[in-house]
DNA sequence: TAGTAATTGCAAACAGTTCGCAATTACTAT
DNA sequence: ATAGTAATTGCGAACTGTTTGCAATTACTA
C-alpha cells in the first residue's frame, strides 16, 4: 500500500481536471491486485457507470502513464497492453505459462541487471523491462 | 554466425513443405542483422517476389516459431512484434530511447536471473524476455 | 508423371487502440 | 450561486497489426 494520493488535486495541478471517468479508473487500478488490459478496466468501470466508454479508458491510462501514475506493459505475446499502478522500476513480472498469473516481485534482481548494463555494456538503462515466462511454483507440481 | 541449417530437410523432416514464401522469408531473415517486423520482412520478401502475400509471411513466421527456428518478442510498447532468428535464450535485448536501435548482448545476465528466480522464486523460467530501454553509449553522449 | 494433401493468395474478419467532432462538464472568475 | 470557457467526454468511424475461410495452386510421394 502506497500513500493514498488526491488524485484531484494532483491532476489539477498540471491543469487537468478531475471527471468521472479518470476518478473510476483510478479506484479500479487501485484495487486491482495485479496488471490489467483495458477491456478488463472498462468492464469494472462500467458496472460503477455504464456511460463511460472504452476511449475515455484509453484516454484516461494514456493521462495516467504521462503523469507518472500509472504505467503499461506489454506481457506476453496476446498482444494486449496490461496496466497498473505505477511501481518503482525495480520489480519484475514472472507470467505463469499454465495458469496465465502475473505475480510481481521485487527485490535486487533488477538493481543487478542495472549495475551490469553499466559496468559491462555502457548503458544507462532507464527502464528496465524484465517478463519471464514458465511455470509458477503452484503448476510446476 | 550458426550452422546453415538445410531448410528444406528440415521442414520436410517434419512434414512440412519447403515453398518459395517459405524460403524468402527465412532468406531474409537470416540476412537481417537484427528483429524485423512482419511489414519489414514482407518488404524484403516482396522485393524478390513480388506475389507473395503479407499472410503468408505471418504464417511462414508462425510456422518456424513453432518449429523453433525463429523467435517474436515484443519490444517497445507500439506493439509490433519483433522477428528474428532464434537464439539461444541467454540473450537480452537493449533498446535505445533515442536511435531506436535494438541490440543483442550475451553474457552471463540471463543466466544470472535464471538461477535467481530459480533460487529466491521457485519459478522454473522457460522463456526470459528481457528488454531493456534506456541510452546507447553513443547516444548517451 | 499423376495424385493428393499442404500451402498459397486474396479478401474479408478480427482485436486492440486511436481520432474527429459535436455535446457535455469541471473548473475559474465573477 | 452563476455564467463563461476550455478541457473532456461519448460516439462512431478509422486505423494498425494479425488471423482466417476458401478456392486455386503447388510441392512432394509413389
Amino acid at each position: 500500500m502506497t500513500d493514498p494520493i488526491d488524485l484531484g488535486a494532483f491532476l489539477r495541478q498540471r491543469g487537468h481536471r478531475l471527471t468521472n471517468p479518470r476518478r473510476l479508473v483510478w479506484d479500479v487500478l487501485g484495487a486491482a491486485r495485479g496488471h490489467l488490459t483495458a477491456e478488463q478496466i472498462a468492464t469494472r468501470v462500467g458496472r460503477r457507470d455504464s456511460r463511460i466508454n472504452l476511449a475515455s479508458i484509453y484516454r484516461s491510462l494514456t493521462l495516467f502513464a504521462e503523469l507518472g501514475l500509472a504505467r503499461e506493459s506489454i506481457l506476453g505475446t496476446d498482444g494486449a497492453g496490461r496496466w497498473e499502478v505505477a511501481h518503482p522500476d525495480d520489480e519484475f513480472h514472472l507470467i505463469c505459462g499454465r495458469c496465465g498469473d502475473v505475480q510481481h516481485h521485487g527485490g535486487d534482481l533488477v538493481e543487478q541487471v542495472r549495475s551490469h548494463l553499466g559496468n559491462y555494456h555502457a548503458f544507462k538503462a532507464a527502464t528496465i523491462e524484465l517478463s519471464v515466462t514458465g511455470l509458477c511454483s503452484s503448476c510446476v507440481v
